[in-house]
DNA sequence: ATTTAATCGAGACGGTACGTCATGTCTTCGG
DNA sequence: CCGAAGACATGACGTACCGTCTCGATTAAAT
């Protein structure tokens, strides 16, 4: 207890060259923020000062709020989604889905991306940024359905970005809502109803 | 929307009665605003101003911003949604899935319904509104599923919630981010998948 | 402590008549609030809602709050100010300036006259009433005078609004400002210095 | 004024400094408004917009209306009060009392000192400061009587400060009413009364 | 070894919107 | 027509964040 109470960051200064311990600072204060928001918006102020951090540092090296918080998520998320591959469709996206679903439902960052996805409503940067978030995981899944077709588990004609925004859709609308379950019963209902539905004959 | 139903005070309530006109105004003024609106946050002082009306009177009346908004929206919308019954689940499930499209297509109110959206996403209060509010059109849509099954046309053990929350979910993606077309094409595919993909086999 | 302002006023409606037991309640609320403010402006919806009575009842009346305000003062403040009449200016002048400074040490209402004071101070309406209020009692000081100048007492030329100032300078600023007392030897010396000044004799 | 005179930070401050510019245009701006100010009262949004400053920069540095307007009175005022010193109580006292009246007649501040006051008489806050503000000028009054005194001109149980309230009593009841004049002629004849009375020879 | 320059913490700045409060007027009802 | 209740337009209040800016201190790279 010898400092004041205040206490100011041990952290020291890195002169010229990029603070990275002010960065990681910086992502640990949006991220908790995040997570313990109650739908109360996060502020700018609140996670500088979380961080211990000068505001005009945060503003130096994201653009907007939102930049911060999908990065705060991104940075710990697993990026790589490899989309499974069994040589079966139905499998394939069975697992997909439930994988999908599962994350958002003991993960932490639920919350946290729960919250992005509220800010993302009003901030038009973040959504863009949240459109390239979510891209390679609708990237990853179309070539699921991709591979399904050109083994003729679907139909030539099949809509896939239509089954890709299904997918989704139910995923975010539930997931936001809350109303109902995003279990794995669910994505088995979900996958096999749109492979049914979009099946050669 | 605006009479949350509360029960009426015993004494047959004395004083000035609500002013209809200055109700109205502000209804008018917040739909209007809605519609202009690119974005931009639509403020409670801009309505009062716009509607002539102090800001109290606002406030009196609606217990939040977003349920000014809500009640702006819903005051014109056509509140019952008969759902169509021609006796075959997927014309009718065609119909219903492209109403629903096309209404958010070229209306002046899809403007204000995505400011409405985008505002319920950071006001809990407005999210529960939005909640009842839609709550509306998703039970004429399980009726019609409901019938739809009961007809056989559809498992009996089809997810009828599942298949409501498809429509609902592909929907508000796609209203939201507008990466892909509600067309009246897109609809019919959506309702033909899932029929075929939900059918007693 | 039968009126806690929550209870609905037992007092009959007079149809047309003025109802005087509403005119008293309002005098009695605002003169009660008078008193217990500390320095916290007294609002018309306090009064009003104190004495149960609506506030339109209290704009037939009174022209401005302050108006009321003084009333309540008034109303119960003992308005004939006789002035004594020894036959010696310097015992008349001290009972007068004793008197004065006392009523407003002890007296219940001096909490009261305080916050009309400091309401006058912004309410020109009430500024002009109390110049009348006053008006009384400066009179009654100037006649106690002009008595003794005739008797031969004061100078010819002597300045006997100044004088009446004097006491009435000194009063509120002492009144006001609560910076030094107003008690009786107070009152002795100023009337005495008054008549004689301050030189040694 | 400004300064209260609390302890400066033991760290030699970090972060952007008071901008002087802004904190003398909040002043200009009060000291317009208050002057300009026909009994209505000035507005804190006034000064902001007058000072083309944020609100928040008036509230950082001032804790209530009225030590806005306080202080900018007092930044131009002459603050030293020296108090004429010629070795005659009599003309010291006239030239001190005529030289207070005279500076509430032709001033342009004299509009703002009285809008100081009447401010003061609903802000506490404001009122200690005023006391504080009037301290130096009475300090000023009472020395010049004390040498009057010392000197054998005023009796040694003369009560002094009655009468420098006599001076300051007369000199704010009438400048706040202003129903009888503060001209020279009355405050000789004050001067002059308080040291000799207004006994007939 | 000395500049030089970018980063850091801190926090003041001009704004915009918020939600609350009091004012004095008005409208409706029951007596 | 009186009195209660209370809605109304107005406008000031003090607070919360925003994103920009300006400090003095720190420290690595360029001289």
């Amino acid at each position: 207890m010898q400092e004041t109470g205040q206490t100011p960051p041990a952290r020291p200064h890195t002169g010229r060259r990029r603070n990275e311990a002010a960065h990681q600072a910086i992502l640990d204060a949006a991220l908790h923020l995040l997570a313990d928001s109650d739908g109360t918006p996060v502020t700018i102020d609140a996670i500088a000062r979380t961080a211990g951090v000068g505001k005009q540092t945060v503003y130096r090296w994201w653009p907007s709020k939102g930049a911060v918080l999908l990065d705060a998520l991104t940075d710990r998320a697993d990026q790589d989604v490899p989309g499974p591959d069994t040589g079966t469709l139905r499998t394939d996206l069975r697992t997909f889905v439930a994988t999908t679903f599962d994350a958002a439902q003991h993960s932490t960052t639920a919350s946290a991306l729960r919250t992005v996805a509220r800010e993302a409503a009003r901030d038009p940067h973040l959504a863009e940024l949240m459109r390239t978030f979510t891209a390679t995981r609708r990237t990853a899944l179309r070539d699921l359905l991709s591979r399904g077709r050109e083994r003729g588990e679907l139909a030539d004609d099949a809509d896939l970005d239509l089954i890709v925004d299904q997918v989704y859709g139910v995923f975010w609308y539930r997931f936001l809502l809350g109303h109902a379950p995003l279990d794995t019963a669910t994505a088995e209902r979900l996958a096999d109803s749109l492979v049914t539905g979009n099946t050669a004959d």
